[in-house]
DNA sequence: CGGCTGTCTTGACGTCCGTCGAATCAGACA
DNA sequence: TGTCTGATTCGACGGACGTCAAGACAGCCG
């Protein structure tokens, strides 16, 4: 339906201001991961062997019903980054790397050299990091 | 109130699926950015000359009441994106390049090179791109 | 001290979002 | 053709979100 957040273009948001007419096309692509189930919907779909995954190894993956699962694909297809096909008796998803590449550009930092080293890891140290060993 | 959304780690999204707790914690700080006003506050916070940006400087630059702005200085803050600091009578927002740099990371998308090109820019040919000439 | 400016918090209101159950649509298969 | 399975759409409900007006708090200055 014509959605399909469409970024401005490239330059990092810390360069310069991000104007108002991109912000409103970006950040639907933002708030769209801005689910927990929906980012992992999105990882797996993007993590996908095959480059596309079926409907049917997503939904049992959650403790939701089918519906919602669908609601939330169907979000992220709104968004752009995903893109669906129907194969048959099933239905493949699979992601578009140049969008998250783009979403990607928007938030990189330059080299980020004298940086202070708080990250999200270890705001204060109560954050459980038990990834990354 | 010790929120800070605290992304698992480094490896992109597209590289192996994003487990629960990581979507999770990592989930609000996009949703975080997934309105068009924290956006462009987060890029005006960002991309401030001195490092730091003075609330009075934001709020004229939206049609909004200062509480609202205010609103949304609060979610960026509780999701770990930028810090506060009074110093006298005004407010300065310091955005944090790290956290921005783990989330542009998860995703980054390796490099991408067998692309079908369909960036968002360019999706099918009615979105308007009058940036990037 | 008293007033002033700037910012944040509180309370309220309307809207949007996540979730589900039931119904509907699309193919496959007998 | 009929029926079965898989996926989406529809309708509804509770909760969260964006916004504002009014009030409270912090620091400056007369």
């Amino acid at each position: 339906m014509s959605n399909q957040a469409a970024p401005d273009c490239c330059p990092p948001l810390t360069e310069r201001r991000v104007p108002a007419e991109a912000a409103a096309v970006l950040a639907p692509a933002f708030k769209a991961l801005g689910d927990p189930v929906r980012l992992q919907l999105m990882s797996m779909i993007a993590s996908a062997e095959s480059g596309e995954i079926c409907v049917c190894d997503l939904t049992p993956a959650f403790d939701l019903t089918g519906p919602t699962i669908s609601h939330h694909l169907r979000t992220l297809r709104e968004a752009g980054l995903v893109d669906a096909e129907r194969r048959g008796t099933w239905v493949y998803y699979r992601a578009r790397p140049a969008v998250l590449g783009q979403l990607a550009a928007l938030l990189t930092v330059a080299p980020a050299p004298h940086e202070d080293g708080t990250s999200l890891l270890r705001p204060t140290q109560s954050v459980d990091r038990r990834q990354c060993p």
